[in-house]
DNA sequence: GTCTATAGTCGGATAGAC
DNA sequence: GTCTATCCGACTATAGAC
């Protein structure tokens, strides 16, 4: 069934301010005060259904749901997006525009020349790269609804996983070139299994959220469990970026 | 492939033809016909739920597209397994089972207490473990399958979670043991973390299939890919194993 | 045990008032 | 832009024939 295919949406409004309620004395004559409206149930929109849709999948969510949780009317779904499937899509779109709007300065400056000058800069960077994402991917209020967005799209990808990809494969890309470097390699397909690997070893964290929570008998994962987290992984990585070369050589 | 383990059972019944087409001619008068045949349909539905619970979750999955796929009467499902629900928990249950059946023996195996004699050992141990999660949950046919359905219950846990739980704790339990002598450390919170982040290191590559695929630019993870990302893995984990033990150390 | 038919519900989409 | 009312297809569950 689904199949994902319009394309009409073109997203690119911030509308940060939530309204609580709706407060319907708003019939000024002016357009600008509606066309203020529009943008924010647009946004309310998104917001809710990268939820909904997070929790349920495109085809358990339901249009309802979402605009009951977005508060504003069923039929804006169609006056804003076009459809349930265009809204998928734009929310695909504002999830890879959140995440790359958190870190996509760092991968700018980590993917910077002086990066790439010694296996001691690389390493470094490539720390401070993982470093980056274990705060984003664990730390960020929304983290949560965009890694079940992701997820879903990554084990059934729709249209929207275009978006999605091309993200994170230009981190992906960055990283790789920080690996080679760091191990005295060059760059190879091994090289990028070594950072997809190295990615598991933070994303995990967010995909298997349920087991994790139970595992280490944690209510959350808050400030203090992503510092363990963080202390962890990141040394497992020095390990691993480390080992074969001169012993004693640590950051 | 049928292993089906349900609350009322029989269970046990190999079910290894596919009817292609139903032949209503079978109104045989033996009660042991019409028993193999309610076992068949049963290992068929749960199979078929297996799939199409997995690519479109519980609410996304309809009953009607179940027992098409599964070549069987939609009012079967009620029958055998009561309603939509209790067919879902079954596969859980099934899924579980299959993994278990899997990776049970060498998890048993690598718990023994010739593994925990030394760091050695415990090394050596934890690598088996490590290469037959691999194998299995990389290798297997249906294992893209299980991913799809675990991740959703990881991401919205429902009642099949605790089902899913019982098993992968107590791999990870004996994974903890493992690392903990490796590491010549007494087993804390950090040491569960470690294994969890060892974990993603594999568990990427099924959770981000598509992301994979599309990066190394595979057309699928068969044998020998299997085998370039089980040399990666492994080498990871022995790095962190050996350089890790404790600041300055080395190997 | 398997099947058809159907009752009752809920889904996405839309027309037209405001 | 927002809302109500409504169409119609698809869903789960079940009754009853075979």
């Amino acid at each position: 069934m689904a199949g994902l295919k319009s394309r009409s949406s073109t997203d690119g409004k911030p509308a940060p301010t939530k309204r609580p309620a709706r407060t319907a004395k708003a019939r000024s004559p002016y357009q600008r005060a509606q066309r203020d409206r529009g943008a924010d149930t647009r946004a309310q929109l998104i917001e809710a259904a990268l939820d909904v849709f997070g929790r349920l999948g495109f085809e358990g969510a339901s249009t309802r749901e979402i605009a009951k949780a977005a508060g504003v009317n069923l039929a804006a779904i169609a006056y804003h997006f076009g459809g349930k499937e265009a809204l998928y899509l734009a929310v695909a779109e504002h999830v890879a525009g959140s995440i790359a709007a958190r870190i996509g300065a760092t991968i700018v400056a980590v993917g910077a020349p002086t990066s790439i000058a010694d296996a001691g800069a690389a390493r470094d960077a490539l720390g401070r790269l993982i470093e980056t994402l274990i705060d984003v991917m664990l730390g960020a209020a929304e983290a949560q609804c965009w890694a079940r967005f992701i997820v879903r799209e990554q084990m059934q990808p729709t249209a929207a996983f275009d978006v999605i990809y091309r993200f994170m494969n230009g981190a992906a890309e960055v990283a790789t070139r920080l690996v080679a470097v760091a191990l005295g390699q060059a760059e190879a397909a091994e090289t990028r299994l070594r950072v997809i690997a190295m990615f598991g070893q933070v994303l995990i964290f967010r995909v298997a959220h349920a087991l994790v929570l139970r595992s280490m008998q944690w209510r959350e994962i808050g400030d203090t469990e992503r510092a363990m987290i963080r202390r962890i992984v990141l040394d497992q990585i020095d390990a691993i970026l480390t080992t074969g070369r001169s012993p004693g050589e640590g950051k």
